[in-house]
DNA sequence: AACCTCACG
DNA sequence: ACGTACGTGAGGTTG
């Protein structure tokens, strides 16, 4: 049999924009309520799986309706512009999709779908209409079925009425669910009803008299008596809003099923709007189009050795070339070249073209032409092969679309050829989809393709990148600052950091032994044995089973995290024994037998430095992250006892003190914070000192561990609720110590407005160095995400100049150990710490190196701090 | 894939 | 009234 889908567009572009928070492409246009609507209308194809859809949307222009609701109760809440902009192209996407969009204008979608649902009906056709409005309910017939989305804890379950349930949820036919609505109005609709009749008495009234009008010759008998004199006041306005509630039937609308038939949904139209609306999780329902370029790229495959020796004599004219080197693991597999814009030719590495001939032919080439200039989209890869110095020759375009907008979450190819170039092209995934590089046919032509972009796009995209570094003046933050630290990130992870594999084995059995103890003791005294690492279970035996206080919940049940159990470790054992259990297994999984896998031939870990990563202009580390290694527990400090240097080396580590601190007093000029930096005052006592009004002699421990609490939370973008949760303490105790902070060091209020007003304005933050960070979340109509946005204004400045600065201390301890020829190396950074193998007799000179390159990485109003360790492990260095 | 939890600065 | 501290990455469970 046919059946029927019809969408209430609005409500349900509606529903989705409330649903999912702010989602912001990189033109800046909001998209969120498109990918919701596109993810609600997929689920629902796909189980009901209709053979005709149509969508309704409102006409956008006042209707009769509307100027009788707004004479009533004032203006319908506007809709807000990031929904708004959202509306015409949701209704481009879906004719792009083949999908029937109907407008008419004087009659809503409600009217549209109900005029359609009953000739649908009439058709012999099974009819769904999917809408978030509850009015839509009584259109339910046994042959309609009304389908509404419900959002809950993040997942979206659909509810399903027919007429019967209607009825059984309301106790009314969906005849009368009109009828009962003109008794309870409806808020949202502007439908005003009678006053004092909720829900319950409107259904009950309805259930009995079946109208409003039955009801009303029957004034006498109804209860109870409010309802009965306000229904007797207030009958014309019941009998206009069952009007206003009445869903027309007849609305004049050309109707041909036929048109409304599925299609594909999936077309090469829609295939570009999704792509141009960068809504990367829709891509994968898209066949990759093949005529996708505009341009045709060309690519030379070389595998013999005389070619690559020709190939590599032309280079030899070439100002500016792109650079491609493709790796899989670890393995180097060949190289892309592009002299031209759009022609790559790759060259193979095999048994006769070695890693070492191709290396040392192009180096040849390449410091025989002092001009020629490399551009390529991943430098530090480039870096493991090819020994280039850092000179201004070389550029990577992945770098340069990251500062120009740290917020996305790819730089790919095909991200800077449609920001910069206006190219759509398919990405790397698109093309390859899963499979191996190395089990690639190269003559095939998405993998010719792929390696055309990979080298040609970088070359293509330079031009522009670099203007647009200019127009932003961040051009000077890529060269002197961002660029060096390719070299550095690539060296580092070139050396590593030598791991003691015996030990680290020895410390995961300890705590593997620890965990079954632990395991054995929770199972007895819940009485049970069950999963420790399922929040569920555990959120169940401790709350439901056990019957503890103090269960909170989360979107899918009891909360179970550190804050909940530590209020009730001290009275129930198990609690206590769960903590213990899971910081345990936390050492075990994550870093014991985690970071084991990673250890290579040469006895260390070669971890993986992202520069493109983070919002505010840190360098993030993956596989393994050595950035969160173990340090606030003496249990899991104990696991930097493995890593050791190598012979004759030992630890050198040194890291800034308050970094972020002094950013801030730097900042907001504030001349308590000055002086107090100045006079190397312990910030934290002196705060509590002001804040809490007692002689800095006077603040005890916990005084300063809660001013302590508040200068971070100034760093964070201080809010009274995040403090309170922090500290424990009521929301108006906190909301009192930021006052008291304010008023103690009012630049620093100063300061924080400022930046939040030119975030407000410009849309964007800009730290000491000018890194910038967009935040479209300040100019979002959702209040908690503005909220959001304002302490992102607050704290990416400082934290992003901190992150300047370790760079360039980094760039130039680096350098200096280079350039004096050191046996020692840098080998970890931790944000604000710095991490050196040092060779024992260069322990003196690598401390001085240290302190006086990093205290002098930046000219503030405040000293920069410094403190310097050293250690036969990392344990003994910090 | 989404969620929770927890390790770090 | 809303529902929050800023920035990350990884492992485990669950649907």
């Amino acid at each position: 049999m046919d059946k029927l889908l019809l969408v209430d567009g609005h409500s349900i572009l509606n529903r989705a924009f409330y649903g999912l928070p702010d989602l912001t492409n990189s033109k800046g246009e909001h998209t969120n309520a498109i990918l919701g609507f596109i993810n609600i209308i997929f689920k629902i194809i796909e189980e009901e799986k209709p053979t005709h859809l149509a969508v309704a949307f409102d006409v956008h222009q006042k209707t009769f309706r509307h100027e009788m609701f707004e004479d009533y109760k004032g203006t319908r809440k506007g809709m807000p512009d990031e929904l708004r902009s959202q509306v015409p192209i949701m209704k481009e996407v879906l004719k792009a999709m083949q999908v029937t969009v109907i407008e008419c204008p004087g009659y809503e979608a409600d009217d549209i779908i109900g005029t359609l649902s009953r000739k649908g009906e009439e058709a012999g056709m099974e009819v769904s209409v999917l809408s978030g409005d509850r009015d839509l309910l009584q259109l339910a017939t046994d042959k309609v079925l009304i389908k509404i989305p419900k959002t809950k804890g993040g997942q979206t379950t659909v509810e399903n009425y027919h007429a019967q349930e209607v009825q059984a949820l309301y106790g009314v036919t969906p005849t009368e669910f009109i009828d009962m609505k003109g008794l309870m109005g409806d808020t949202s609709d502007n439908i005003p009803g009678v006053p004092g009749i909720g829900e319950k008495t409107a259904s009950k009234i309805i259930a009995t008299y079946h109208t409003i009008e039955a009801a009303y010759e029957h004034i006498d008998e109804i209860k109870p008596k409010k309802a009965m004199e306000n229904l007797a006041a207030y009958y014309d306005q019941a009998i206009m809003s069952k009007v206003l509630a009445t869903i027309k039937l007849d609305a004049p609308i050309s109707i041909d099923f036929d048109t409304m038939k599925f299609g594909n949904l999936f077309t090469r139209e829609a295939y570009d709007y999704v792509k141009n609306l960068e809504l990367k999780s829709l891509l994968k329902y898209f066949e990759v189009p093949e005529d996708i370029t505009p341009i045709r790229f060309e690519t030379g495959i070389i595998t013999d050795l005389g070619e690559m020796e020709i190939y590599f004599d032309t280079l030899k004219t070439c100002e500016q070339i792109g650079v491609f080197v493709l790796f899989e693991d670890e393995e180097f597999l060949g190289i892309g070249i592009a002299k031209e814009k759009d022609k790559a030719d790759f060259i193979v590495c095999s048994m006769f073209i070695t890693q070492e001939l191709i290396v040392s032919r192009f180096m040849e080439v390449y410091e025989n032409q002092p001009s020629m200039k490399v551009i390529t989209h991943d430098l530090k890869a480039l870096l493991k092969i090819f020994p280039l110095e850092s000179d201004g020759r070389v550029e990577d375009t992945s770098v340069a679309a990251y500062l120009l907008n740290p917020i996305k979450d790819s730089y790919g190819y095909d991200d800077i050829a449609r920001d910069y170039l206006s190219m759509t092209i398919p990405s790397k995934k698109e093309l390859l989809e899963k499979r191996k590089l190395s089990a690639l046919v190269l003559e095939e032509e998405a993998v010719s393709n792929y390696l055309a972009y990979e080298t040609c796009i970088p070359l293509m995209g330079w031009d522009k990148l670099w203007d647009e570094l200019q127009n932003m003046e961040i051009q000077l933050l890529y060269k002197e600052i961002e660029l060096p630290t390719v070299y550095v990130l690539a060296h580092m992870e070139k050396a590593g950091i030598r791991v003691d594999g015996e030990a680290l084995k020895d410390y995961g059995e300890m705590l593997g032994e620890k965990v079954k103890t632990l395991e054995a003791a929770i199972y007895k005294e819940a009485g049970t044995e069950f999963n420790i690492n399922s929040p569920k279970q555990l959120g169940e035996i401790l709350f439901d089973k056990l019957c503890l206080p103090g269960a909170k919940k989360t979107k899918t049940g009891y909360s179970t995290n550190v804050d909940v159990l530590n209020k009730l470790k001290n009275d129930y054992p198990i609690v206590a024994d769960v903590l213990e259990y899971r910081q345990v297994a936390k050492l075990k999984s994550t870093y014991a037998d985690g970071l084991s896998v990673f250890i290579r031939e040469d006895g260390r870990i070669h971890g993986t430095f992202n520069q493109t990563i983070t919002a505010t202009g840190r360098i993030s580390s993956t596989e393994p992250n050595l950035q969160n290694i173990p340090m606030r527990t003496d249990l899991g400090r104990r696991i930097r006892k493995v890593f050791i240097p190598k012979e004759d080396y030992v630890f050198v580590d040194a890291d800034y003190s308050q970094i972020e601190l002094r950013v801030l007093a730097h900042f907001s000029e504030d001349e308590k914070l000055i002086a107090a930096y100045n006079e190397n005052q312990d910030i934290h006592a002196l705060t509590a000192s002001q804040v809490f009004g007692v002689p800095i002699d006077e603040v005890d421990d916990l005084m300063r561990r809660n001013a302590k609490a508040v200068n971070f939370g100034i760093v964070y973008g201080i809010s009274a609720f995040g403090l309170s949760e922090d500290l424990n303490i009521s929301k108006k105790e906190a909301a009192d110590y930021i006052d008291s902070y304010f008023a103690t060091y009012p630049g620093v209020k100063k300061f924080l407005e400022g930046t939040v007003s030119t975030a407000k304005e410009t849309g964007m933050t800009r730290t000491m160095f000018g890194r910038i960070r967009q935040i479209p979340e300040l100019s979002s109509s959702n209040f908690m995400q503005r909220n959001f946005g304002e302490r992102i204004a607050m704290n990416s400045p400082i934290q992003g100049t901190a992150a300047d600065i370790i760079k360039i201390a980094m760039i130039r301890v680096h350098e200096r150990l280079k350039r004096e020829q050191r046996k020692s190396s840098l080998i970890l950074q931790i944000h604000d710490e710095l991490l050196i193998e040092t060779h024992k007799d260069e322990i003196d000179i690598v401390k001085e190196i240290l302190i006086e390159e990093m205290m002098n990485a930046a000219n503030l109003l405040v000293p920069l701090s410094v403190s310097v360790s050293v250690g036969d492990t990392w344990y003994e260095a910090k």
